[in-house]
RNA sequence: GCCGGGAUGGCGGAACUGGUAGACGCACGGGAUUCAAAAUCCCGCGCUGGCGACAGCGUGCGAGUUCGAUUCUCGCUCCCGGCACCA
């Protein structure tokens, strides 16, 4: 053992051992437990940040947990590697996305490795292989001759000045972000998957996912956000009727006018006749396609001219075009009720609209159910008994139907870029919309040989676009738009089972290793990823594939790594380079603090300084150990048997921090607590004398670093061996001795009203009787006790609290 | 705007089921060691008052429930994440 902690040495023999053994390769061993842990995947954007070193830490944590548990661990990794990126880096750095990406991958690839994760890469993928967007395309296909698959017109944000479509993010304020110039809505044709058709199973079965955060859970309940209401006809002399969504049908007298969306069928029939509304739907068409636009946006509004009737009490309410109705949820209509919801009365107020309160309360509006006033016969009625029997007396006359709606939208997953997965579609003058024959898998991604700028997301490839109909065999094209790269994260998971498979997607494999058993990711992917995945283990189960329907059994939503009270970002300019801190400290430490510094789920917030304090605790492990080594030595002492210790306060110790680490680990995943605990250990070890405790001290080192291997793994390899001569990688995880746990004396708090007067140690058990003699005994008590006779009460909490009310 | 989360010393955080607020670490101050520095070791460290014993105050703000609230309830403020084409 060297003298000093020489990380650099360390690090670099663990990590070559490791790899000429292969020692985290995983197969399918029916002896053990099996146990799949899976960080989610990152985008080869070239450098690894601290984000991706925290969330591969916790996955390497866990994995290497478990393993000395004696489960048979699989930790897979992988590139999410088509998306944007690489073709704006092709654009800016004149070089061709798969180059870019495949460079990148090699790079952070590297990266990885010098963080000592114990990742099996037997079973590594890239996403924009064609080994493995091939059975994309094998499975788009099976959809869509289910049905799962539909094209329809949507609206995509529209750079007039670059002829391109932009993402979201690609719109700054209204205007593309390149071009500079005013971005406009434009309606195109787009593939959609039928998610809505599982909206009722991703749904319910969030009921099942009892070791997911609740908050991701309640996320997506609220994003597929199934409610309970009626479509209500009002019938309108010019287009005969407007239907209308509502879960609030006892506010139906309340109504004062109808609103309809800027792309409802109406709106557009009305733009044609009638020049203000056309404009105001222009106007309209300015704001950004986002839903967070469009709810940012200030109320705006038009009158139609058009009344419509109430079915309720044939009232004739006016009919209105507003920017806060959507197309996409219910009947892009609304019955506006402006006493009794927010955003009808502002609109209601804006517009000098009438407002009439038909549920009792003090405010001019307000949400919240209650009892019905100003509805003729349905007075006094509860807002719940009010929806169901107006209700069931429009359901009877044809106009109301009770509808259950989802707030998810079907999933369109089309892209008009170039960096992404081909979508297996041929249109054919004869035939129609075809898909590509299976035989002719995959649809490679034309090669470019000079990354095009003018047309940089549509591929112009003429011998890309040109190709045979599969059904008649004539001249046909191809689509050209790529899938949303969602699509590839949403199966990926399954795919590391069989990585290699290349006749069919997936095989029995998969049915072994799935579901995962633990996955960990940002909590950013709580709502969109998560469900996609979920989504896709469905429509793989009910294709034949897999048999679960559930992908991830538990899920830890890490918090974002922050410096400066924000997210690390190059244009902020407050990043740290995890290549850096490796270099300077070694993986080990930068691995120990980042999962010292903060809970898991909590956004961690980097300390410059804080990483010493982890470099300081190991320095000392070291250093300890080596003097120890040296008295062990010295006093030729060689053989230590495991005789259960004489030291009572030692064995306590030990426990204690044994069933402390462990819980953490494993139920609480409360990682730095448990590290607190085993400096706590550290710092217990340090205070009792090696010369007079050899025995006591040698195992406590020994559990000491087994303990803290998952965090410190070569470290701990190194440590371990030098201490002991054996090799850590037979050892299994402690075991908590409960006996040792029990304790003699207990101190019992002494509380006046509340308030802690006086500590007692005490024998454990000790009945209240005594507790209370001893505390009226004591003089910091009296003090604040007048008189006996003013004690109220006294609340006794064995071996823990006696307070005295007086 | 809507949905979700967070706020505790100078800083990161702990307190798991309502029971001693501040574990563990950082920073800082004092001391030891050293020619000196670094490293290391020891001691102190919420705020206010007090030489001290000790007392009062204290978990974003305002109320409430309770013998007892960082923890539960109601109402706010600020910060962070998501909002369907960033991944």
């Amino acid at each position: 053992m060297n003298e000093n902690y020489d990380f650099k040495n360390i690090e670099r023999n663990c990590q070559s051992n490791w790899q000429k053994t292969d020692l985290f390769s995983s197969k399918k061993d029916l002896n053990k437990k099996k146990y799949y842990v899976l960080s989610m995947f990152p985008y080869p954007s070239g450098k690894l940040h601290m984000g991706h070193v925290r969330n591969y830490t916790i996955g390497d944590v866990i994995s290497r947990f478990k393993r000395l548990n004696g489960f048979n661990v699989m930790q897979p990794m992988g590139w999410d590697a088509f998306g944007l990126p690489a073709e704006n880096a092709a654009i800016q750095n004149q070089t061709l996305p798969d180059e870019w990406t495949f460079g990148n991958i090699s790079s952070m690839k590297s990266q990885l490795n010098s963080l000592g994760l114990s990742l099996d890469w037997g079973r590594e993928i890239a996403t924009c292989d064609p080994s493995y967007y091939k059975w994309e395309q094998w499975f788009f296909i099976q959809l869509f001759k289910k049905g799962l698959i539909y094209k329809k017109t949507s609206i995509v944000n529209w750079d007039p000045i670059d002829q391109t479509v932009l993402a979201n993010e690609q719109v700054i304020d209204g205007r593309g972000w390149r071009s500079g110039a005013l971005v406009e809505q434009k309606e195109i044709p787009q593939y959609f998957f039928k998610i809505t058709d599982y909206a009722e199973e991703l749904d319910k079965e969030l009921e099942n996912l009892n070791n997911w955060p609740s908050q991701v859970t309640l996320m997506q309940k609220n994003w597929i956000g199934k409610s309970f209401g009626f479509k209500v006809d009002f019938q309108q002399k010019e287009f005969e009727k407007i239907s209308v969504f509502t879960t609030r049908l006892d506010t139906i007298f309340g109504v004062t006018f109808l609103a309809l969306a800027p792309d409802h069928p109406i709106s557009k029939k009305l733009s044609f006749e009638n020049e203000d509304i056309q404009n105001f739907i222009d106007s309209i068409k300015k704001t950004g396609v986002s839903t967070a636009d469009q709810a940012k946006a200030e109320k705006k509004g038009i009158f139609t001219g058009l009344h419509a009737s109430n079915p309720i009490n044939n009232e004739l309410i006016p009919i209105w075009i507003s920017n806060y109705v959507l197309m996409a949820y219910g009947e892009g209509a609304i019955m506006a009720v402006p006493a009794h919801d927010e955003r009808d009365y502002e609109f209601a107020n804006k517009y000098s609209i009438l407002i009439r309160k038909v549920i009792e309360s003090n405010n001019e509006c307000s949400p919240e159910k209650g009892i019905l006033i100003n509805s003729d016969r349905f007075n006094s009625l509860s807002s719940d008994d009010a929806i169901d029997q107006i209700g069931l007396e429009l359901s009877k006359n044809n106009l109301a139907e009770k509808q259950t709606k989802y707030r998810l939208r079907d999933w369109g997953i089309s892209r008009q870029r170039y960096w992404g997965c081909p979508i297996p579609i041929i249109h054919c003058t004869n035939c129609g919309e075809v898909c590509e024959s299976e035989t002719n898998l995959p649809v490679l991604l034309p090669k470019k040989n000079k990354f095009d700028f003018e047309n940089q997301s549509i591929k112009t490839e003429e011998s890309f676009i040109n190709c045979k109909c599969p059904e008649c065999g004539r001249s046909a094209r191809r689509e050209k738009d790529t899938m949303d790269t969602f699509v590839e994260s949403s199966w990926y998971f399954a795919r590391y089972t069989c990585p290699d498979e290349n006749k069919q997607m997936l095989n029995d494999e998969v049915n072994y290793w799935l579901p995962v058993d633990q996955y960990i990711g940002g909590i950013e992917h709580a709502i969109l990823h998560l469900l996609y995945a979920r989504f896709f283990t469905k429509l793989l189960r009910d294709i034949g594939l897999i048999k679960i329907s559930e992908p991830f059994d538990n899920l830890l939503t890490q918090g974002m790594v922050l410096k400066d009270g924000s997210k690390m970002s190059k244009s902020k300019g407050n990043t740290v380079d995890p290549g850096d801190l490796i270099e300077k400290y070694g993986a080990d430490t930068a691995r120990l603090f980042i999962m010292f510094a903060a809970p898991a789920e909590q956004s961690l917030e980097w300390s410059d300084q804080g990483i010493e304090g982890s470099y300081r605790f190991l320095k000392k492990i070291y250093t300890q150990i080596y003097k120890f080594n040296d008295l062990l030595k010295q006093q030729n002492i060689k053989n230590l048997s495991e005789e259960p210790s004489q030291n009572e306060e030692f064995t306590y110790q030990l426990n204690k921090t044994i069933e402390k680490v462990t819980d953490d680990i494993d139920r609480r995943q409360s990682f730095n607590t448990a590290i607190a605990s085993l400096m706590e250990f550290v710092n217990y070890i340090s205070s009792i004398n090696s010369e007079k405790n050899i025995s006591d001290v040698y195992f406590g080192y020994k559990k000491l670093l087994i303990m803290l291997s998952p965090f410190v793994p070569h470290f701990c390899e190194y440590v371990f061996k030098a201490l002991t001569n054996e090799d850590i990688k037979e050892e299994n995880w402690p075991k908590v001795d409960k006996q040792a746990l029990q304790r003699k004396k207990q101190t019992v708090v002494i509380q006046v009203n509340g308030k802690v007067r006086e500590n007692i140690e005490i024998d454990t058990d000790t009945p209240q009787s005594i507790i209370e003699e001893k505390a009226f005994a004591c003089e910091k008590v009296l003090r604040f006790i007048n008189n006996k006779n003013e004690v109220k009460k006294i609340i006794f909490i064995k071996n823990k609290i006696l307070n005295i009310v007086i």
